[in-house]
DNA sequence: CAGTGAGCGAGCTTCCGCTTGACTT
């Protein structure tokens, strides 16, 4: 039953795979009858932001989540925005059809894509599933007629690690949020990743450095070079009196010799005083050791490696590479670049074996076609290895390309090619040769050589090295032809000296690295994963190297400490294997679910058995984690200890050093303490006790602008957390506590100014603030203008009028301060203004409703409830209908949500009234120092949000001092 | 992370994995 004999039966088909340029290729293997269509990726997922919310589950509590917790974890599903019109392309095609084969990607999210499609589409026509691993004719062909069911299971094994990522994303991220910054994220991939780097950070950290010498000697045999016998040869010293010298393996990272070792550790003056006893000295051979070498060539590529070489060989990034890769394989150069497989179809192991004999001859082909094994655990091999697409082989120079496409093809084709080739073999030699020093000692030196007799597969391709060193490991060196009890004359002997280096820092192409074998993460998302972590500020890099940032240790930190289940470098593994369970039918999704999010109170349960990935008794599920977290100390998390009494902190504007202030005396205020900015791109393994005290020294960011005059104090312009101000610096011994204390003058600049311009003249005018304007004729009292946190301002004993502009402060008139009071108080901006927009009456509360702009954007409101406009709102097109709807949306979910905030919050009644006041202060500044320091974008939410979570957390705090002392 | 004087509507951020264009700079 071949495809052609159907379509004479006049069916037609609709092959939807989830790739087009697959669809293109699959298109002209199975002909006319059949129309092939892409789902482009998934099309439908759980809501993504709170806009995504069907209507009808925005009132329930888990809404949020996308995910009904308490109901068996039933998740929301909805149509990917991006997506929706190629789901109604798909439907009108189905129309059309008479079968539907489901062609997506065989695993499990290829699986569960099929699945999303069927229930989309809702087909009425028969439906099959369809899958292939590789793209030739046959084998589609061969697929189409062998279709089988969709494997629910699998789906299920798929929907359950969306749950999982998503309730652990969406749960653990608000804890960073209130405990360290708003928008920080937290994730099963992400979060291990940076623990990763972070972890590497403070190995190199607490990493001392060891300080060792050896020798180096250049020998020669008395026989002058040639091309295949060099004459002399270097050695290094390896024994002196039988015991072997240290090198840097010998080491631990404290700086000392590994515990127990037995090496002679050699120093600069040893090092050179039996480099002068060896001067003069006889040398003989003492043994030559000849061994067979033998190396096999390297698979072909799948992502990580394409990666890692890519970066190597290259200097590409992850993501560039992965952006290259794309366009090849859109145009069809070579096959699918996300791939966990090294496996070559057979096509393509003979058009590589054809191309071997063609270019490098019969003699570097090996008998039968090489196999490679999957190495890597949770591969799922739905695709072929990366290689040059078609049953032969473009050469580079037959491609056409240019640039980094040419240069990545080259790479892909060279490693293909060479993985059909002979090994590499020959022999690597071993000279061991020693001579008595003049102080009667002996010294054996050690040198290696290696003669490639048939080079191979290293024709084609030699594979990089992240340590340079490592590369040579496939170069040859020659040694002189010498044998035992040849003397030997030393030419030159040198002491070298060595230190041990820490562990060296990832880089994008070694972290992958070290995911993948550790099962995290997968093929798409290797390249965002680092991206995510740079964008959220976690890492940052220097040169290629990843550096963490000391925002990312108090993350980890705080998931160490208090999520450490799931930062465990295991987690994903249990994760996997539990899917795998699910997947062949031996567990079941919710149980599992249910203990994770949940936790295991019943011992023995059979939930518990099931999730199998806890060792205690009792598991403290995710909600009872994220729920209760009072336990965690956002100043602790926070805070790393530098030496001689600083601590560094991680604060909301970024790090900075802080040396504590004594404690305060009884009942006295405490003292903010001695503090600096630390550089956001300072590596933390950098910040020594030295540094911090520079710092400390030498607050970063003032511009001193010269000395005033009359108090001969000087004068400085900062950045501060309210934006730039100017201040004087006090003489050391003022006191700055106590009944005597002196406070420094300080005051704002004006808008009009700014750092870098303003002057000296400037800042002691605006020091001179507050001006006494006059005497109020009627009451007696002193007018002054002074600035303050909404702007200039007139105060009259405790009544106060704001100012239109700045430079009134210094040009306003007694006369016309008056004729200002005279004037009833203006109370906020907004209710001057008129509103933006008139909508109508609103049908349920009977009252006008208009548009008017606020603190946080535009909002409607009838005069009770007000309800901002949404992210796709527009002021413009807004209808009253559209009004009236976000009135009773608020008016439904309002009360509701008050009562629920209010339970947990009733021991701190007292203390919450506090909040407000304190919650204003922060607000302007706080947006102007994020938006100068971030540049990322929607900086202005950020630094709004930063307000309402300081207030709450300082409510927080209060409330836990207050129950503290009971 | 400076220190001041009012009053006003909250809503949103975030995960991992599949896929490409459609957008704007």
């Amino acid at each position: 039953m071949s495809p052609t004999s159907e379509t004479a039966k006049g069916g037609r088909r609709l092959v939807i795979v989830e790739s087009p340029a697959k669809a293109k290729t699959i298109k002209g293997y199975l002909g006319p009858g059949y129309v092939v269509e892409a789902s482009v990726g998934h099309i439908r997922d759980l809501p993504k932001v709170a806009a995504e919310i069907p209507a009808k589950y925005k009132g329930e509590s888990w809404a949020r989540l996308g995910v009904n917790v308490d109901q068996d974890f039933q998740p929301i599903y909805v149509v990917n925005a991006d997506k929706k019109s190629q789901v109604n392309k798909l439907k009108e095609l189905l129309a059309e059809s008479d079968e539907l084969f489901l062609a997506t990607d065989e695993d499990r999210e290829g699986e569960a894509i099929a699945w999303h499609l069927q229930e989309v589409l809702k087909p009425k026509v028969p439906v099959r599933r369809m899958v292939f691993h590789e793209i030739t004719k046959d084998a589609i062909q061969a697929a189409v007629r062998s279709p089988r069911e969709l494997n629910k299971r699998l789906v299920d094994a798929q929907e359950t690690r969306r749950i999982l990522d998503r309730l652990y994303g969406y749960e653990v991220s608000p804890v960073l949020w209130k405990k360290v910054m708003p928008r920080l994220s937290a994730g099963r991939v992400q979060s291990v990743a940076t623990r990763l780097v972070v972890e590497r950070e403070r190995e190199r950290i607490a990493f001392r450095s060891a300080e060792y010498w050896d020798l180096t000697g250049t020998f020669a045999t008395g026989r002058t070079g040639d091309a295949t016998d060099p004459g002399t040869f270097g050695a290094r010293l390896t024994t002196v009196d039988g015991r072997r010298v240290a090198t840097g393996r010998d080491f631990g990272s404290t700086g000392t010799l590994k515990e127990g070792s037995q090496v002679l550790h050699l120093d600069e003056t040893a090092a050179r005083e039996l480099a002068a006893a060896l001067e003069g000295a006889a040398f003989s051979v003492r043994s030559v050791e000849s061994k067979p070498y033998r190396r096999s060539p390297y698979a072909p590529f799948r992502t990580t490696t394409l990666q890692q070489e890519a970066s190597r060989k290259l200097g590409f990034g992850a993501k560039s590479t992965m952006q290259v890769a794309q366009k090849l394989y859109e145009n069809g150069f070579i096959t699918y670049m996300r791939t966990d497989s090294t496996t070559l179809s057979e096509t393509a192991v003979a058009a590589a074996r054809a191309q071997v004999t063609q270019l490098y001859g019969a003699d570097y082909l090996p008998e039968k076609p090489r196999m490679y094994a999957g190495k890597v655990k949770n591969a799922q091999e739905a695709h072929e290895a990366i290689r040059p697409s078609g049953d032969r082989f473009r050469t580079p120079a037959e491609t056409g390309l240019t640039g980094d496409q040419f240069r990545l093809y080259e790479l892909i084709w060279k490693r293909t090619v060479a993985s059909q080739m002979k090994d590499a073999v020959g022999q690597s030699v071993t000279v061991k040769t020693g001579g008595r020093a003049s102080d009667g000692r002996d010294a054996e030196f050690s040198a290696s050589g290696k003669i490639i007799t048939f080079h191979g597969f290293l024709k084609a391709y030699v594979e990089g090295a992240d340590d340079p060193n490592a590369e040579l490991d496939d170069r040859e060196r020659r040694l002189p032809q010498v044998s035992e009890g040849d003397p030997l004359t030393a030419r030159e002997i040198t002491a070298d000296g060595h230190a041990t280096k820490p562990p060296a820092r990832y880089t994008e192409a070694s972290l992958v690295k070290e995911l993948e074998e550790r099962e995290i993460g997968r093929p798409s998302t290797y390249a965002s994963i680092i991206s995510t972590i740079l964008d959220r500020g976690y890492v940052f890099k220097k040169g290629t190297a990843l550096v963490p940032s000391f925002l990312s240790f108090a993350v980890v930190g705080l998931l160490e400490k208090h999520f450490g289940r799931l930062v465990d470098y295991d987690f994903t593994a249990r994760m996997e294997d539990d899917l795998d369970r699910i997947a062949a039918g031996e567990a079941q999704s919710v149980p599992w679910l249910r203990r994770f999010y949940f936790g295991a109170d019943e011992a023995g349960s059979g939930a518990a058995a099931e999730a199998g990935n806890g060792d205690g008794d009792h598991l403290g599920g995710l909600k009872e984690l994220v729920t209760d977290l009072g336990a965690i100390d956002a100043r602790e998390v926070s805070s790393f200890p530098v030496g001689n009494g600083i601590v560094l902190r991680v604060g909301r504007y970024g790090p900075y050093v802080e040396r504590p202030a004594p404690p305060a005396e009884e009942g006295g205020k405490p003292e903010p303490g001695q503090r600096a900015d630390v550089p956001d791109d300072l590596p933390p393994d950098e910040l020594t006790v030295e540094l911090a005290e520079e710092l400390l020294a030498k607050p970063s960011g003032d511009f001193e602008l010269g000395t005033d005059p009359e108090t001969g104090r000087k004068i400085v312009a900062k950045d501060g957390r309210y934006g730039p101000y100017v201040t004087e610096i006090l003489p050391e011994d003022t006191p700055k506590t106590g009944k005597n204390a002196v406070k420094p003058r300080t005051a704002s600049l004006f808008k009009s100014m700014s750092l870098d311009t303003v002057t000296l003249e400037d800042a002691l005018k605006l020091m001179s603030l507050p001006r006494v304007v006059g005497t109020d004729p009627a009451s007696g009292e002193e007018i002054t203008a002074q600035n303050g946190r909404y702007g200039p301002y007139l105060k009259k004993g405790t009544d106060s009028r704001s100012l239109e502009r700045e430079e009134q402060l210094f040009t306003l008139t007694l006369e016309e301060a008056l004729e200002i009071y005279s004037k009833p108080k203006q109370r906020g901006r907004g209710a001057a203004k008129p509103p933006l927009k008139e909508l109508g009456t609103d049908p349920v509360s009977e009252r006008p409703v208009v548009v008017k702009d606020g603190r946080f954007g535009p909002y409607v409101t009838d005069g009770e409830t007000n309800a901002t406009l949404r992210r796709d709102d527009d002021i413009e097109t807004l209808t009253p209908e559209r009004g009236y709807e976000l009135l009773a949306e608020k008016r439904a979910k309002g009360p509701a949500k008050k009562t629920a905030r209010k339970a947990p919050a009733k021991k701190s009644a007292a203390t919450a009234k506090k909040a407000p006041a304190k919650k204003a202060p922060a607000k302007k500044a706080a947006a102007k120092k994020t938006a100068a320091k971030k540049t990322t974008a929607a900086k202005k939410p950020a630094a709004k949000k930063t307000t309402a979570k300081t207030a709450k957390k300082a409510a927080a705090k209060s409330s836990s001092a207050a129950d503290g002392t009971e």
